[in-house]
DNA sequence: AACATATAGTTGGATGTCCTACTATTTGAC
DNA sequence: GTCAAATAGTAGGACATCCAACTATATGTT
């Protein structure tokens, strides 16, 4: 029963299901759940949409960021998959495509000779300066709720990086 | 520099870098589109890791309850992707994988005959059950923040949705 | 020194997402 | 009624993410 002014709100929808199958203790949880997935693909395509003209994604947009503010413009690969939080093989993938457009260079570690750095290329850092001020203007400078709001929604998901022990 | 008592919050450092370069007023942005992000892979993660065991995917499970919670236990294509809010080639690549699994089948429609109805199978329904017990006990019930954390971040993304048009 | 163990990256495979065509069918305007 | 335009799905391709397995190199224990 709820098509009656019916919420076209899929999450409240879902909500709603859960509690009719008895599930109110879950109800909560799989409503943030939900939220975040669709937050996750909303912010996504906003950004993309500003990195795709300049043949960047986030994710590689994310790695020149951080090669960027690191002192020397250059990171093993390991540093860069901790940093960034993901798999290793994801930061194969995303240098051999950056390295393919010649925005960064695999380099020997002058100490271990298993490991690569990732080093910036000119190129590489001025694309991720052109990157940047797109995805701050069209993107960060107003996401479409306040800027108290956005805080707010940093420090609620704090906590589950916490419980992920990401501090 | 900001390496003294060293925040090894990737999301605090990314802001304290931001606001070095000038952009302060996209740091919030930002920060909460970086959280978002690291959020969305925390969950889905948690989710996945249930699910694997019953070789299904937070993707194809949320088809499966789709099916479930409909009138019929079934539906076209197109509602899928409308009510998921994917691209229709997900929808398509969703079904092949459950089809293949023997969950769902794809059935005439009675009326259109470009459109494509998608009927949930006595074992699909079966699963999906199994699939929620795992996820609402493992996941959904505790995500690591109170409840009533987890409802203010449902709240804060639906200021999202809506600068998205959600509803 | 020698060998077991751990670490750094890559390769190959599965999935998911989107985009750009392309086919089949339905709708709507004239 | 006819034909252009819209709609429903699918195929093929690019990317991203993870996992498992494998190679090369470093470490540490005896």
């Amino acid at each position: 029963m709820s098509n009656s002014a019916g919420p076209r709100d899929l999450v409240a929808q879902a909500r709603e299901n859960w509690k009719e199958q008895g599930w109110a203790d879950a109800a909560s949880g799989m409503a943030a759940t939900t939220s975040i997935m669709r937050a996750h693909q909303i912010l996504l395509a906003r950004v993309d949409a500003q990195l795709r003209p300049l043949n960047l994604t986030f994710a590689r947009y994310e790695l020149l960021m951080l090669l960027s503010f690191s002192r020397d413009g250059a990171l093993p690969m390991r540093v860069i998959g901790e940093r960034l939080q993901v798999h290793p093989t994801s930061v194969t993938s995303a240098v051999d495509r950056l390295e393919r457009d010649e925005l960064v260079a695999r380099r020997q570690h002058p100490t271990d000779r298993r490991a690569v750095l990732v080093v910036l290329a000119d190129t590489g850092r001025k694309l991720a300066m052109r990157a940047t001020r797109r995805v701050n203007d069209h993107v960060f400078l107003d996401l479409g709720i306040s800027r108290a709001a956005a805080d707010e929604l940093t420090d609620l998901v704090n906590g589950l990086r916490r419980s992920e022990g990401d501090f």
